[in-house]
RNA sequence: GCGAAAGUGGCGGAAUUGGCAGACGCGCUGGACUUAGGAUCCAGUGGGGCAACCCAUGGGGGUUCAAAUCCCCCCUUUCGCACCA
């Protein structure tokens, strides 16, 4: 990896921006005076906006930039309309790419970690973005990630941490298992390979215990994009349906979810995960042991990817009968490639009928199909189906259930075997535990010990943090932690027996670091806990979150469950950590790639700010497509937005010359007493209020900009104004532009008279006085076509219209010789006449 | 396969949610001013037609006085999930 080169396009002269760049002499001036520094506690209406955690891959790209610029955009407005602003960032500093850094180049993953922090801090300073940076975190830091752990240690507590073995997603290439959020689709998050399996003992967090509250509370999130939401519903995943309890001939429980208790009737096999704990458990016969076992190997072995491709289900008899505690009918227990283990008991009721899946397996092996359901409009028979019907019917061939319809059904057969002891209702989620180990060095130590005697045992609060060794440390992969081959770490003495004792040997998965940070930015710098509630209560929730969807079902699930519980536990008042959500586009290259390191098509911010200046860079970014959509990087735009900000200068420059002296930035003015030209104007310079602040609420600042270029045409030299007239417009431009073009706006600020800076200005406010038209231009059509324009009075009714499109010879010439039919007057904007 | 979103000039994109399609900008064309232009300013710019007009929002149907917008079918693209019983 090479830090970003600054060096001009081959070829060219180094060039001065068109427009002289004032960001260093404004960025100075707001450091001093500590313009972003937020209080400890708001002392008036408070704005928590912050983008999520960036990892320090390097410096700062334009992706980056551009997000950063919409939270920054966001804050400077908020500062003006009076808000107690808190906008910080911080990074999520551990991971994988500092160890691979580490072994590539002999460098400690601290030390690339801190340089590239220190790079992209730079950047963003010098760019100007608004962030408190005294309430910088990084969480690999020892006073971070004391309270990550300690974080483990309170879910400890309450039972949601646990130690179990399990099949886990295991990425060969990182050398690490992967929770199921991070293997989706077969593929490792980070490396993109293939993910395997492996049978491990590692910590999960219970994050399945808050599934109904997660998925129900997605209710209330109105300000979230609602694709954010789909995302996060379908990840949980819930299913209604009961739990029934299968039997072996000698009582084992062989327990099955299904989704379909009234089909019941029609389980003509049972199925099981080849990787099912219970499998190995159960009792198969000799003759088929072995066909048995060389298929469990041979399924297992395969990687996610694999399985899933395969499109033929396969499987194998075990030579086991269970009964169907319903019908009491028996039927064979098979091992299935399609049944997963870690849904439901990894073992199913095989209802071929009707479930599409049992039936492509019965057919492929020739077991049994019984229709149970006869559906509205099917009546073929079972030898003549070709697929199968899952739709709710009547239930047939079920004995005491026949002529049950529908959920009427269900409900009679779950109730039966509630009242039998045989199964209940019940409700499965798709959602897993959360796995958080990893087998590798650099993340947060899991705090927790090992002793013979005394079993698992928590690291006391007190002793906390536990640091990760420095010194000399093997970081190439072996399949287990490089922590694990440290003696001096991994010894210690058991905090209760005294006894030798070892480490818990692997670190945290990152995303709990991001899941807890936005609580630290409240309070930083606080070694007694990992932040102050009262604090927390008066800053949360965040009003406004930015980043990338491509966290809806990780990141945004996690940081959510994190909030649940630390309510619950009593240290927040909220139960949900974001109001508003906002899913920012990515930066493209200008072919619509995807701008990353790996595909070597970044462009630096630092090259464009040196050519153009920061603020005609933010204007051309802004301008080019709505903040939630992708932005096409090319340079070309970035013209229009210097030609844009040199008539804003001029327009500023001549409007001061003509005041000469002080004015009131806010005057508003009598239309009464306006000249025609200039109550056009003043119109227009409210209206232009009006819809910068709709366009800005969400976001649109490509429209918010063409509203002001708008104005600016429409001002034109000004010189038809009265020059207290021409000085406010002026002075409203400016700060109209100020959350997008802050160190110009600045610097037209200071021209215009005023200081010390604009971010203590207010907002400019709608003068409803100054919008009223007196005529309206309206289109008119015959037919809906439209034939012609109209000025008329602005409260003219239909008559009025009607009668001025009679006196009007060309539109009249459309009534001539024909009848009207009807005619529709849409007030102020068209009458439409249906002739014949 | 299932689910979601989107398809508008040469390009990025507008359109108060059913009311003059193409705002604003890039690019292009012409002009002005210039020793010069990657500067600035002015004008033009969806297609066709001398014109009245006609055709145009992926394609085809429909609802409506009126559709980019609502409904149905199809095509394409992007994203998400991938046997969740």
């Amino acid at each position: 990896m090479t830090m970003t080169d600054h060096k001009p396009p081959a070829g060219a002269q180094p060039l001065e921006p068109r427009i002289p760049d004032p960001s260093a002499k404004w960025q100075k001036r707001w450091n001093d005076m500590a313009l972003f520094k937020a209080p400890e506690f708001p002392q008036g209406r408070k704005y928590f906006v912050m983008p999520m955690l960036p990892y320090p891959s390097g410096d700062i790209h334009m992706g980056h930039f551009r997000n950063y610029s919409m939270t920054d955009a966001i804050a400077r407005k908020r500062m003006m309309e009076g808000y107690d602003v808190l906008h910080p960032l911080g990074w999520d500093a551990f991971g994988l790419p500092a160890e691979q850094a580490a072994i590539s180049r002999n460098l400690h993953p601290e030390e690339w970690t801190l340089g590239n922090i220190a790079q992209s801090k730079a950047t963003l300073q010098k760019v100007g973005i608004s962030f408190d940076w005294s309430r910088e975190v990084a969480s690999c830091l020892p006073d971070y990630y004391k309270w990550t752990q300690w974080m483990f240690l309170q879910l400890y507590k309450h039972g949601l941490a646990y130690r179990k073995e399990s099949e886990v997603n295991w990425c060969g290439t990182c050398n690490t298992v992967l929770a199921n959020e991070q293997a989706a689709g077969g593929v490792c998050w980070r490396c993109g390979n293939a993910v395997g399996r492996k049978t491990l003992t590692q910590w999960f967090f219970k994050i399945t215990e808050y599934a109904a509250r997660l998925l129900d509370d997605i209710d209330h999130l109105d300000n979230w994009p609602d694709n954010v939401r789909t995302l996060q519903r379908n990840w949980i995943g819930r299913s209604t349906g009961a739990e029934v309890e299968f039997r072996l001939p000698d009582g084992t429980k062989i327990p099955v979810f299904t989704t379909r208790p009234d089909t019941i009737y029609g389980v003509t096999f049972m199925a099981i995960a080849p990787d099912a704990p219970l499998l190995a458990s159960l009792a198969i016969p000799d003759a088929r042991r072995a066909a048995v076992d060389a298929f469990v190997t041979r399924t297992r072995g395969k990687l996610a990817v694999e399985r899933m491709a395969d499109e033929e289900k396969e499987g194998v008899d075990t030579g086991i009968v269970v009964i169907n505690p319903v019908s009491g009918e028996q039927v064979p227990l098979w091992v299935a490639s399609y049944v997963l283990s870690g849904y439901g008991t990894g073992c199913l009721m095989g209802v071929p009928a009707h479930d599409q899946r049992d039936f492509e397996f019965a057919r492929k092996y020739g077991l049994p199909i019984r229709q149970v359901i006869r559906s509205a409009n099917e009546a073929t028979s079972e030898s003549g189906m070709t697929v199968a019907t899952e739709d709710y019917g009547t239930m047939i061939n079920s004995g005491p259930f026949n002529d049950q319809v529908g959920q009427a059904g269900v409900d009679a057969v779950i109730a039966h075997l509630e009242k039998n002891c045989i199964g209940r209702a019940q409700i499965q989620y798709r959602l897993r535990d959360w796995l958080v180990s990893r087998q590798r060095y650099w993340g947060a130590p899991i705090p927790m010990i090992h002793c013979d005697g005394c079993g698992i045992v928590p690291v006391p609060e007190s002793d906390l943090p536990v640091l990760l060794p420095k010194g000399h440390i093997d970081f190439l992969p072996k399949g287990r932690s490089p922590l694990a081959d440290i003696p001096e770490y991994i010894n210690v003495k058991c905090p209760k027996c005294n006894r030798p004792a070892q480490r818990d040997p692997d670190t945290m998965d990152t995303f709990l670091c991001s899941s807890w940070y936005f609580l630290r930015y409240i309070d930083p710098k606080n070694d007694q806990a990992p932040f102050d509630k009262k604090k927390a209560a008066a800053w949360l929730p965040i009003d406004y979150y930015m980043g990338g969807v491509e966290h809806a079902t990780g990141h945004l699930i996690y940081f959510r469950f994190f909030t649940k519980f630390l309510k619950d536990i009593g240290w927040l008042t909220v139960d949900e950590p974001a109001r508003i959500l906002f899913n920012h586009g990515m930066v493209m290259d200008s072919t619509g790639q995807v701008m990353s390191k790996s595909k070597g098509n970044v462009v630096s911010p630092i090259d464009m700010m040196r050519l153009h200046g920061v603020d005609p860079t933010r204007v051309a970014m802004f301008f080019s497509s709505p903040g939630d959509k992708e932005v096409l990087w090319s340079e070309t735009g970035v013209v229009g937005a210097e030609r844009f900000i040199h008539r804003v200068d001029q327009f500023v420059r001549s409007a001061k010359a003509a005041i000469g002296g002080k004015f009131d930035p806010d005057a508003r003015f009598d239309t009464a007493k306006l000249s025609a030209a200039e109550r056009d104007i003043y119109r227009k310079l409210h209206q232009t209020i009006l819809k910068v602040d709709r366009d800005f609420e969400v976001m649109q600042l490509n429209t918010h900009l063409s509203a002001v270029m708008e104005l600016s045409g429409a001002l034109g030299s000004g010189e038809n104004l009265r020059p207290e007239l021409r000085a406010v417009c002026a002075a409203t431009m400016v700060k109209l532009l100020a959350p997008l073009t802050p160190h110009m706006s600045e610097e037209w600020w200071e021209i215009l008279g005023f200081g010390p800076t604009i971010f203590r200005a207010k907002w400019p406010s709608v003068d409803e006085a100054a919008l009223p038209t007196d005529s309206v231009t309206i289109a008119v059509q015959f037919n809906g076509k439209v034939r012609g324009q109209l000025t008329v009075p602005a409260d003219a009714d239909e008559k009025a219209v009607v009668a001025a499109v009679q006196s009007d010879a060309k539109l009249a010439a459309h009534l001539a010789g024909k009848s009207v039919v009807k005619t529709i007057h849409v007030p102020g904007r068209l009458l439409n006449i249906v002739v014949k």
